[in-house]
RNA sequence: GCUCCUAUGGUCUAGUGGUUAGGACGCGGCCCUUUCAAGGCUAAAACCCGGGUUCGAGUCCCGGUAGGAGCACCA
């Protein structure tokens, strides 16, 4: 049975790192019927962050991603909440502290060579307590100085396999004696995931690469409590297109904030899922259930991926396309302006999905059907569809006692009236179609030819645009 | 500084010793067309460098270089 988490600290929003490494963490659960879980790494008293635990929960639910047990989903392996497995930690300090695989030291944070300061680490540096005698300590309790609880690591190499990044061997003399249970009596995070991992008897563990030299001393806590080591899948990083890391600091957004900025959560968790993974064949568009399907593990790559605002928005320009029109019709109907009143608005949204990209695109696609821009007459003057000013003024003219003795209103009858019109007078469809379309437009381009603005506006509106229209042509 | 990891067009990537190095985004052009989109076709654009191994290296090995990560009583 696979056993996969997604552990994330209460920040307040997903990032989008978290978001991806969460849906690979599903995605290798559920593909193999196994169990998703989330817990909530909360062992920081500095960084708590009230309402942001609902703030994942949120986003979890936004990305589609369900989980099977969680603070509020008992699966029997909780408290899904750290900060409230304080007795646990505390009681495995103690095992692991008797079995002599962790002591406890009294050091100040100032005693410590401050070793990234000065650039140079001391090679092998070993804390002073791990070599403490049994009285030495007590000497020290007595003095009512609060110790932390710090892992022995010992001499020798360690090596582990990747799923992504093979076998990875480091000396143990790289790995320091960490803190293990601090000195509020909380755990850290090295001892924390390794507690609960076990515990939650978790098989895959998937997380960021910058957990990837460090996971040897979560080995080593393994083995001294005569544990078995859960699978590794290390994750690359997502940085941005010019190198940088994605920061929300430096502006760059959240899960949520991409759905605020009208992608769609299901185009965005796609294309994250690209990032770092392919299918192996040329597929790029995939809803949540597709990837359960083609997800590979063994098909993550090793190296960091930048994140294209481009390649976003086409692939949500591509999950837009692809949704039902009352499906983007729902989505569509918050981005519509107030003043957008009076017309069939699912008729509005079957002309502009397709050409939507972003949702955010809609007001200024739409807004014209409001209110007519203002427009210069030269708008009329299109090489291509052979209109002229002269052309436009005939057409327009022309064109009102037609549209005032149409009776059936629609896109059909109009675009079959304009047609025997521009037969009938020797003129190319389009330059029928040109002046008509910019007079109720009042733009360049139109999300819809003239027949379709017109069926929408209405008989009414699109007579006193044309005639408006023609005022401008003298 | 030490350690680990990575390296195919601008970006995401396919590729596991023999390919005209494939696809996608973006960019240019053409077609379609009732403007614009969408769709179709098409162009330009890449194996970090240097040594090996091999009949033959983008692919294997070594060394550079560049980038990333880690070295907290943060996760």
């Amino acid at each position: 049975m696979f056993r996969t988490r997604f552990a994330p600290s209460p920040t307040g929003y997903m990032h989008i790192g978290n978001l991806r490494t969460a849906l690979y963490a599903y995605l290798i659960a559920r593909q193999a019927d196994g169990k998703f879980i989330l817990r909530i790494e909360d062992t920081d008293q500095n960084r708590n962050v009230p309402e942001a635990v609902q703030a994942i929960y949120n986003g979890l639910k936004l990305a589609g991603i369900e989980y099977d047990e969680g603070p509020d989903k008992d699966g029997g392996f909780g408290p899904y909440v750290q900060s409230q497995r304080l007795p646990i930690y505390a009681e495995y300090a103690q095992k692991i502290l008797d079995s002599g695989h962790a002591y406890y030291c009294f050091c100040q944070k100032e005693d410590k060579p401050a070793l990234e300061e000065t650039g140079e680490r001391v090679q092998g540096y070993r804390d002073p307590c791990r070599s403490l005698s049994e009285e030495e300590a007590r000497v020290k309790f007595a003095q009512g100085i609060v110790p932390v609880v710090r892992q022995r690591i010992p001499e020798g190499t360690s090596t582990f396999y990747d799923h992504v990044y093979g076998e990875i061997t480091i000396d143990n003399s790289q790995l320091d004696d960490q803190v293990l249970l601090k000195s509020d009596g909380f755990p850290t995070y090295n001892f924390a995931n390794v507690v609960d991992d076990h515990l939650m008897a978790i098989t895959h563990v998937i997380r960021g690469q910058e957990y990837l030299t460090s996971t040897p001393k979560y080995n080593l806590l393994y083995e001294a409590f005569g544990w078995n080591r859960p699978e590794y899948i290390h994750l690359p990083h997502i940085i941005r297109e010019d190198g940088g890391k994605l920061s929300k600091r430096a502006g760059d957004p959240s899960f949520e904030d991409l759905v605020r900025m009208g992608y769609l959560p299901q185009a965005i968790v796609n294309y994250v899922a690209l990032l770092g993974w392919n299918p192996g064949d040329e597929r790029e568009f995939f809803l949540l259930a597709d990837l359960v399907e083609a997800f590979d593990m063994n098909r993550i790559n090793k190296s960091n991926a930048a994140f294209s605002f481009d390649k976003l928005r086409w692939l949500n320009g591509e999950h837009i396309r692809a949704l039902d029109p009352e499906g983007f019709h729902n989505f569509a109907l918050p981005y519509y302006p107030q003043s957008l009143t009076g017309f069939d608005l699912r008729q509005l949204s079957a002309l502009i999905q397709i050409r939507t990209e972003n949702l955010t695109d809609i007001p200024g696609l739409v807004g014209f059907f409001a209110e007519l821009p203002e427009y210069e007459a030269d708008l009329f003057v299109h090489q291509k569809s052979k209109s002229t000013l002269e052309s436009s003024r005939m057409v327009l003219e022309a064109v009102l006692p037609i549209f005032d003795a149409l009776d059936e209103w629609n896109n059909e009858s109009l675009f079959a009236v304009l047609k025997t019109f521009a037969n009938k007078a020797g003129f190319k469809v389009g330059t029928v179609m040109w002046p008509i379309r910019t007079a109720l437009s009042g733009q360049e381009t139109s999300p819809g030819g003239a027949t379709e603005l017109a069926a929408l506006l209405g008989k009414e509106e699109t007579l006193r645009r044309i005639s408006l229209g023609l005022e401008k042509l003298g």
